[in-house]
DNA sequence: CTTCACTCATAAGTTTCCGTATATCAGCTC
DNA sequence: GAGCTGATATACGGAAACTTATGAGTGAAG
């Protein structure tokens, strides 16, 4: 067992997409290359980790065995990595301009993110974005973004992050809801209505939960952990959900309920890798993103 | 500007060992390739990045831009993980055999992991052992070793972390030392005596600070941050300095100096990446250093 | 001032690697 | 069961990439 070569990194990109598509020649498309190519690369890839098989080859495809499982998610983060990379080149040092991926939820990057982006975008022209839906944002360590916007503190000492402020959860209702089957008038009345809250999500259930003990998850009309499902079920006029406050304050059409007693404060920060630091777009877009987000925290006071 | 073809991986790492080195020879030499190879690699990338420029060519070597100087990480993080998957692929799934990488500090390191790396080798004598030195643990998340031992609690989520419990630091002197120059009645005796501290070390400088109020930087006789310094400086009889009780138990020859007033827990854990959980010899390393080394902290008591 | 050691660039030769074409096998539809 | 569509494996020719060889420039040492 002499010490094999290193092995090159294409073939790990080749690994990868021959673990994600479960077959040499879906990987070869995918790669832009062809099967016996693919089927090579593996093969060397064998030999050089050692001998050992990594696919089951089967006239289905291949299957990996558990050593190749074990590898994917070491090729997954290359891969983050070289994303990474290739968007840090996109533009050139100095300038603004070039690629920024950012993370945010579904609610903020569905609803409030594009306009900001607008505006920064204005002020930039040369810039593009990539931004990345997720509730469970992507991890910034792992370079699945540059930029993150996270409801929790970001608790990795590598990564540079500032706290905007506090995204209010107001309580809301469609008016031809409330016309139609009256206006809660205490929280004990809330379990006779059509209450849009969390499916599984333990976080969102707590929610409301701790507003009236009696909100419990089965007194939900409507259940989803789809952020974006349970505003347009609100909007829609399906019943009563929680609701970014800043949110519906733009949509002069929902009504707000309990403003005093339900206003349940969520934590936001804006994140970003250290290693950005020294990237002027970076920087702009971060700066912008945690300017807008400010602004947007103190339109729910 | 047509949507570039990706690059390949295969580029990534020759940019990274031509900024490492400063040089296209020096790079090609370093990765077994020839310097027009290495040559042609970073004009290839250039293209294939938009165009600009990464290095200024010069009879000297390439100097990087800072588009070139941004990427570096990036390429970093790529390298850590390809050789995290070499690593993870060097043994059989299941078997507990295969190279396992160590993050520790010096002390730690030097003398306290060589006897449990021997031990845990007999048990399972596949096993092969690489060992990272420094005081700031390499960051498990851009898979710099497999496992580490920190003397802090691990914030990142996506760790597996196991408190082993506190490691005792006492105030420590040898016995010839001690014949030479007595032995310190009181507190305010120690600045009377050459204490052996840190240097710059904000934490190290106040642990001692901490015990008495007057044992401050400038009481200190030896100075520095290398803690393996510290303690061939105590064995050598220089003078009072501190040591983890349970290595110098080992050594009888140690007399440790106000045993009730001085005693400094430090927190340990040992810590690995969630993606390792399914692999036997990582759970198995992990499992027996967590055993070992709460052996070691409880000797210390 | 010359020489040596180091660099990068370019041209030519050779090897390696990739793609095309073909054979084979498994499962599904008709 | 014939035929179609998916899969992998193998053989072979050609293109791409690497190595060798050479030239030119810079800086340090003798």
């Amino acid at each position: 067992m002499s010490e094999a070569p290193p092995a090159s990194w294409e073939l790990f990109r080749t690994l990868l997409a021959v673990i994600r598509t479960g077959s040499l020649s879906a990987a070869a498309r995918s790669l832009g290359l062809t099967q016996p190519t693919a089927s090579r690369h593996i093969a060397e890839l064998e030999a050089a980790l050692g001998g050992g098989a990594l696919f089951t080859r089967s006239p289905q495809g291949l299957a990996p065995t558990d050593t190749a499982r074990a590898l994917a998610p070491h090729a997954l983060a290359m891969e983050s990595a070289a994303a990474a990379l290739v968007r840090a080149a996109s533009g050139a040092a100095g300038e603004i301009a070039g690629v920024v991926r950012i993370a945010a939820s579904e609610v903020i990057g569905g609803e409030v993110l594009p306009a900001m982006l607008r505006d920064l975008r204005a002020l930039h022209p040369g810039l593009k974005f990539e931004v990345v839906l997720s509730n469970q944002p992507a991890d910034l360590l792992r370079r699945d973004a540059d930029i993150a916007i996270r409801m929790v503190r970001p608790k990795q000492e590598a990564l540079v992050a500032k706290k905007v402020g506090d995204v209010l959860l107001g309580l809301f209702a469609h008016p031809d809801y409330l016309a139609a089957h009256g206006k809660p008038k205490t929280v004990e009345d809330l379990r006779r209505h059509a209450i849009i809250g969390f499916d599984r999500d333990p976080a969102g259930v707590a929610i409301l939960r701790n507003f009236g003990a009696s909100l419990t998850r089965d007194v939900f009309a409507y259940r989803t952990d789809d952020q974006v499902a349970q505003l347009a079920a609100v909007r829609a006029g399906f019943g009563i959900g929680v609701c970014q406050v800043a949110l519906a304050r733009r949509e002069p059409k929902l009504t707000r309920l309990f403003p005093k007693e339900f206003a349940f404060p969520l934590e936001t920060w804006v994140t970003m890798h250290q290693d950005l630091r020294g990237s002027a777009r970076m920087r702009a877009a971060f700066d912008f993103l945690a300017d807008a987000l400010g602004a947007y925290v103190r339109a729910g006071r």
